[in-house]
DNA sequence: AAGTTGACGACGA
DNA sequence: CTCGTCGCCAACT
């Protein structure tokens, strides 16, 4: 048995998603079958400092607001908001992700 | 080894 | 709005 395969589930299922579209962190959980958001964002995290894996594209990871904590974003909120706009996903405003249209459904 | 923290979510008060 | 609590897992101290 792998020990992080918490981690790599993470990985896969969020280098999955298409332009345009987003995950929040209680949706990954979800679909890993554990309540564990928190889990989800410190698996992001931790490809702040080691990208071992292939990309994972974490700006597309969202928390239920829409948005990435602010100040823990890879290169800030700004970074993210900037990022996404670039692959075609709307915003509802500065801030906030629209999950209605960009949350990526399985 | 043991306790605390963390890119979260949801509900209650 | 803030504060507290539970859920669940790995990393950090």
């Amino acid at each position: 048995m792998k020990k992080g395969n918490f981690f790599e589930r993470v990985y896969q299922i969020v280098r999955k998603i298409p332009e345009g579209k987003v995950m929040t962190y209680g949706q990954i959980a979800k679909i890993m079958g554990t309540k564990d958001a928190r889990n989800v964002g410190w698996a992001l995290h931790a490809l702040r400092h080691a990208q071992g894996e292939p990309i994972v594209p974490c700006h597309r990871v969202v928390n239920k607001d829409g948005r990435l904590a602010p100040g823990y974003a890879f290169g800030g909120p700004n970074e993210q908001k900037m990022r996404l706009k670039a692959e075609g996903v709307e915003f509802i405003n500065e801030d906030n992700v629209d999950l209605e249209r960009s949350l990526w459904r399985v």
